[in-house]
DNA sequence: CATGCCATGTAAGGGGTTACATGATTTT
DNA sequence: AAAATCATGTAACCCCTTACATGGCATG
């Protein structure tokens, strides 16, 4: 997947792989994120495929800055990819539930304290959403559209979406334990 | 986390590998899944750690059944993970927001298919969930209680509520590409 | 006697996480 | 001069996914 967001990114113009990180954890932070370490090494194998190439200004700067573009056979593998369909749901995977699931035999009160600690967290994230302007992303490039923008757009309103849905949830499952003290 | 998962369930009872994967796919689906490979390969190894301890009953079945059994350490090690809190929330990851991140270039008939798939997929999902009694796992342990059913229906709870943002976001997304047809 | 389900495993490859490691530039 | 940020990489480990592989039991 990591993939095809490096390909995505690159697509609307070159970049370093320190760039495409910053990038990331500014925008797709609510649906995928990735440690630098993946980022660099997944740069030299789309370009050890040919999807990708490289170069460093040694010139110009010496901060050994590599920056990536695609090529023609990246932006092919990328549409290919966008034409195909997913089979399935994507599995949710969410340790809190694991944590509740086996909560029986825990004292109310400790559980508590976690569903609050996780409701803070979950409020700080949902803050953090509702802050970012609509159009965050689209001063950071000059090819992007306004159709990229609600694209953009669209994917943060599930971020927001999902934040106040887990709120919600934490809130009823906190009533209910409160009611039982 | 699988590791977890496995301690909790034997924690109420013991169980085979099978019986397991069986109790995974039907409980945690909707939070946490694992493949019957993933699951043998980590008995074995809370076996090696002395957290669990296993034996086939060769006399009375030919089906190599290996029923697993907690050990105190095992216990002690759930009980601890428990208390331990999560520093942050988990991070999310949605295939299909990486699609429509970077969909801009893509004809609105296109992303509309794929949408709708999904839709479909979705309510497949909401439906099951919806479908399942609120007991539906207590039936299957004598040792469960009321506390316990308390959150096992409070995480399907998350799965309905998860479902339903689900659906109403794409709905949304639908419903602004269609206004522009 | 064929199909479907029960039951358990191994192996290869890919991806994610944490830690280690280095050095330049910019800001205070 | 120190601290923060910019910038790039490697290595070890673990977990996940897919495929391969085997064989017993039950039902029609």
């Amino acid at each position: 997947m990591l993939k095809y967001i490096l390909l995505g990114f690159l697509n609307y113009q070159p970049m370093t792989g320190y760039e495409l990180k910053s990038i990331i954890d500014n925008s797709t932070m609510h649906f995928w994120h990735a440690y630098h370490s993946q980022i660099y090494t997944m740069l030299r194998k789309l370009e050890d495929d040919g999807l990708l190439v490289s170069e460093v200004d040694d010139e110009a700067d010496k901060l050994n800055r590599r920056t990536y573009t695609i090529t023609a056979a990246g932006q092919h593998e990328l549409q290919a990819w966008l034409a195909t369909s997913m089979a399935n749901v994507a599995p949710v995977k969410e340790e809190l539930l694991v944590r509740v699931f086996f909560s029986a035999q825990r004292a109310n009160a400790d559980i508590l304290d976690e569903l609050r600690h996780q409701r803070r967290l979950h409020q700080n994230q949902l803050n953090e959403y509702r802050a970012l302007a609509p159009d965050h992303l689209q001063d950071r490039y000059d090819s992007a559209t306004q159709r990229d923008a609600l694209f953009w757009s669209s994917t943060l309103k599930f971020g927001i979406a999902y934040e106040e849905m887990y709120l919600a949830w934490l809130d009823q499952l906190i009533t209910t334990l409160e009611s039982q003290a």
